[in-house]
DNA sequence: GCGAGGTTGTTCTATATTGGAACACGCCGT
DNA sequence: ACGGCGTGTTCCAATATAGAACAACCTCGC
């Protein structure tokens, strides 16, 4: 087991955040402004830059504003396609079915980050759950559903000892429900995603605030989850 | 106009290939792997690989497997964000009037790359067009709709002759259309969509051909690219 | 028109980083 | 046990990089 030390390498540790910090940016930065929130000489930041464009990740406007290249989108659509590809079909049956929004979940370090989501048409109030999202596995029911699958022993350490029950009964039930938790008004119910050889994930519905039959949607929940579990044979 | 050589920075260009060959590939590639591909020494690779998985954009399960990790999806997600942000409901909003799937595409060098797409309910048959797909900017209702915003000095140099009469004709008529291009027996329909101070951008659906009247879905895009536009005051 | 401020692009050298090879370890199937 | 295959570690020379100082280029203001 390797230790977690500084990233070996410097260069490359010091590209990749920059492409973190345009993610975060809300508008096009200026070489300067990087240079900057990296604590690089502008030189160096400017010459990253020029790599990074090179490969389209890193799009410079007119006035030399840097923001993030649409290849990024292109790269980041091979993150587990085969899991995406066998999930997007069920996700869009169970959205339909229940005219919830749908979405599949994985575990990123203590993270839950959404890898596809589907809308369905007969929302009743339009929940959208941009791919992308992300936001700490010990909130929210996907959150929950993926730490049923995990032993308590690699939980994040910041987990509130409370919790702990929660998931108990959750995975008991082999369904995780939160309301008013990521999102205010809004409820979701998620059911634990396993796959051989890859992380834990979760498929789940958000919908807002009503009363609803938690235990029928986990039960479809479930079968779609059943589903891309036999096509992937894990 | 600084001249394309090569890569300014060599680390960072590897480390970013390394991501290209990950996101092509179907299976976990081992490190050998990742070395033979990139035709660099696996000490290298090494290095290179542990840097990316330090930033969660690269995961090893169990057998040392490496793979893309969620993260990417994340940054992703940073890709021009207040346009896909804007675009959402429009998109939603079309997708159910038509009952086809909507989507937006950018133009990427000399390809069209789709950011975000929506699936509507009642397609006659489900059509998925997953974001971050690619295809060269010279095939599809979407590309030419892009190409109606470039100057001919900016195509790709392989653009065939006959393709400037047809995008010509699309400039005119403010909208584009392909059938059988990217995707047999599929037909698509796609607007033009310019941005101030963004690379060119196009509002599309797809359907399985029928017949349909084209006009009448260019007006519904063209409305939605110009709610779009005056969103983003561009 | 002209100069000031701010930004990008270029060139240079000492230094730290990297590239590559050889080696140690663990695992699995024959 | 053995040999193949894979990872992780160490080493040194070679080189790519970091950082600074400088030049060119804008726009904005007068």
């Amino acid at each position: 087991m390797p230790d977690a030390g500084p990233p070996p390498s410097q260069t490359l540790s010091r590209g990749i955040r920059i492409l973190e910090v345009l993610a975060d940016a809300r508008a096009p930065l200026t070489i300067d402004d990087v240079a900057g929130l990296l604590g690089v000489h502008r030189s160096s930041a400017y010459r990253l830059l020029r790599t990074l464009e090179h490969h389209g990740l890193v799009v410079r406007d007119a006035n030399g504003g840097v923001t993030l290249g649409a290849r990024m989108a292109a790269l980041a659509a091979g993150v587990a396609h085969d899991l995406q590809a066998e999930a997007l079909p069920e996700l869009t049956a169970v959205a339909n079915e229940l005219g919830m929004t749908c979405f599949l979940a994985v575990l990123d370090h203590d993270e839950c980050v959404t890898l596809v989501s589907v809308e369905p048409r007969h929302a009743v109030a339009p929940v959208a759950q941009r791919p992308g999202t992300r936001h700490p596995v010990t909130v929210g029911a996907p959150g929950k559903a993926i730490l049923t699958l995990l032993p308590h022993a690699q939980w994040p350490a910041d987990a509130p000892e409370p919790l702990r029950a929660t998931v108990a009964e959750a995975a008991q039930r082999g369904f995780a429900t939160s309301h008013d938790e990521v999102i205010p008004s809004l409820e979701s119910v998620a059911v634990p995603l396993a796959l051989r050889g890859r992380g834990p994930a979760a498929i789940a519905v958000v919908h807002v605030a009503s009363p609803a039959d938690h235990e029928q949607i986990a039960a479809r929940l479930t079968a779609s989850a059943s589903a891309v579990r036999e096509a992937l044979g894990g």
